[in-house]
RNA sequence: GCGCCUGUAGCUCAGUUGGAUAGAGCAACUGCCUUCUAAGCAGUGGGCCGGGGGUUCGAAUCCCUCCAGGCGCGCCA
């Protein structure tokens, strides 16, 4: 749409100094299809009545083609009414150029990294894992649509404490299996699955171990754990609709010196110093709260410096924009970071984090305590059985990343036959359906003549038509706040308005040029929702 | 104590970056299948937008303050 443009011309025209000119898609039909509030925003400095100026507008733009007629109304807004051919036309333009009308190149191609679950491999996936899953796989894909260069990272912690601790659970569960004793560590992991890896490793290499020590043979029970939760993560992503194009190992940031040399390169910059032992980060001159310790006393590193390291690593990989979707509870760590990277001499800002907010469990109302420690909770996997993928996707993807989400399976599972997913997806469903009987009436739906859409009067063809042609609007939208739940509601929206469409006029008609025009009309519904639901990483079935 | 997030219909949540009369799903109630899929349609009821101040043409949205809930504040990861 270039209305924007047709204002910003007429403003010219009448020597005012164009501010920036919002437009936005009106919510009351009787205020038009697109509306501006500039006459009131130029007000106070024009010192005009804003009805005043948005009547000098509306002459100045004058009755194009565009518009059946503007109007003003309230306290100042100009509301344009677009003109039937101009809607035909648009359409037209859609089903000519899909993929034109459907994408953008706002990116230009820019690297936009987003890295998301970055699950510690100690243990199976949990349903806030899969929040985070579904948002960045759909935010990487909304991205990509738009025309940036997108990398799907996941961040193997295969270093340090948590992995140690999953591979001495495995080595003590072995031990029992060799019928001997040995003390499971404090914070071990308690679950079911660590018996089922040691009883792997026994039936391969049987009692090979039993004579040693963990410090004799941590390296292998380590690896073998981790290595084997890793790849059911993965298994489990991937049925959840997640793909990843690159998995980063904290361990290689130490085998291959990018620690050491980082740290190294900010004993250069004077950005540490040693302290009670143990070296620190200066991070208070870039704005955190206290200075953090990266070598600990006892010689140890702490994850803080490998993070240095691996955003150090993200940056010098080309990255314009780095997209870090974290759990809520690592919002403390977000300056941090941040400062980090200020103090390597890039501009911070390029770090976004999304806090995804907390899921809590429910049964029936009542919530289920989890602890990965204890081995005491329900995976993904279980409420993706019990749920469904569609299903669960669409749940987290209703709601923005901020709002502290409660799933009550019960309930959850309840509606999970009325869910909204299926309102959408029986719009898809419903249209293929008329395609298919069209093509036995002997329409060739490939070849359909693109000037009937001309045919198309009925008020609710003319909103869907608009509904449809405003999906640029939203898309953009979605795109530069980095929301894909937009698209989950505009889909709503675009079905509620076919639903009631569909019951109300047959599409197969008596009259063979509306029913072209009528299946064109389809067409363009179905390209939207198919593209929408790809986004969100929710199948499109041709049949329900 | 400090920081971050949240508070909108009975429940779960949106609200187009400050716009016009506050939105959806579920739940409740009433109707609609001999015509392209009833996972649908038509209709009814339901609100101090947590409270109080402020900013301005205009506030659910921005600022201050208070209340309530969640999560963080380690030489843990």
């Amino acid at each position: 749409m270039d209305i924007r443009n047709i204002i910003k011309s007429a403003l010219e025209r009448l020597g005012i100094d164009a501010p920036p000119i919002e437009l936005e898609v009106t919510r009351a039909e009787a205020h038009g299809d697109i509306s501006t509030p500039v006459a009131m925003v130029l007000a106070g400095q024009l010192k005009k009545p804003p009805g005043k100026i948005a009547g000098d507008i509306v002459n100045a733009i004058g009755n194009g083609e565009m518009f059946e007629k503007v109007e003003i109304a309230g306290p100042g807004f100009i509301n344009f009414f677009l003109a039937k051919d101009y809607i035909h036309k648009k359409l037209a333009d859609l089903l000519k150029d899909p993929g034109k009308f459907v994408r953008c190149d706002m990116g230009r191609g820019e690297k936009v990294q987003i890295e998301f679950v970055s699950a510690n491999p100690t243990g199976p996936l949990h349903l806030g894992h899969g929040r985070g899953a579904v948002v960045g796989s759909a935010l990487a894909n909304l991205l990509e649509n738009a025309g940036y260069n997108v990398e799907r990272e996941f961040y193997v912690n295969d270093a340090g404490r948590q992995v140690h601790l999953l591979g001495e659970s495995v080595f003590a569960r072995y031990m029992e299996l060799c019928g001997r004793d040995y003390s499971f560590p404090e914070d071990g992991y308690r679950g079911e699955y660590i018996i089922d890896i040691s009883k792997s490793i026994y039936n391969e290499e049987g009692d090979k171990y039993c004579n040693k020590g963990f410090d004799e043979c941590s390296d292998y029970f380590i690896d073998y754990s981790y290595m084997l939760m890793l790849d059911d993560i993965k298994v489990n992503l991937e049925d959840f609709g997640v793909v990843f194009d690159s998995f980063r190992s904290e361990k290689e940031l130490y085998s291959k010196g990018h620690v050491d040399s980082l740290i190294e390169f900010l004993r250069e910059k004077n950005l540490v110093y040693e302290g009670s032992g143990a070296t620190w980060f200066r991070s208070t001159e870039f704005g955190d709260d206290k200075d953090r310790v990266i070598i600990k006393s006892d010689g140890r590193y702490t994850y803080f410096a490998s993070d240095i390291a691996y955003h150090f690593l993200k940056i010098k990989g080309g990255f314009r924009e780095l997209i870090n979707i974290w759990g809520a509870d690592h919002h403390g760590y977000v300056k941090r970071v941040r400062s980090a990277i200020d103090a390597l001499g890039f501009d911070p800002g390029r770090l976004k984090v999304i806090l995804v907010q907390m899921v809590s469990l429910l049964k029936a109302g009542k919530p289920v305590q989890m602890s990965k420690r204890a081995g005491d909770f329900i995976t993904l996997r279980e409420v993706m059985n019990e749920i469904g993928r569609d299903t669960t996707r669409f749940i987290f993807l209703t709601r923005k990343p901020d709002s502290h989400l409660e799933f009550d399976l019960d309930i959850a599972k309840k509606h999970s036959a009325e869910n909204p997913v299926f309102y959408v997806q029986y719009a898809y469903a419903r249209i293929n359906s008329i395609f298919r009987k069209a093509g036995e009436e002997g329409f060739d739906p490939d070849n359909l003549e693109y000037s009937h859409v001309k045919m198309l009067s009925e008020d609710e063809e003319l909103r869907l038509i608009k509904k449809v042609l405003f999906y640029p609007i939203l898309f953009e939208g979605a795109v530069n706040a980095r929301e894909p739940h937009r698209i989950t509601y505009y889909l709503q929206e675009l079905a509620g308005i076919f639903h009631p469409y569909y019951s109300r006029h047959r599409v197969l008609g008596e009259d063979r040029n509306i029913t072209v025009a009528r299946l064109l009309l389809c067409r363009a519904i179905m390209i939207i929702l198919n593209e929408g639901l790809s986004i969100l990483g929710i199948s499109a079935p041709e049949k329900m």
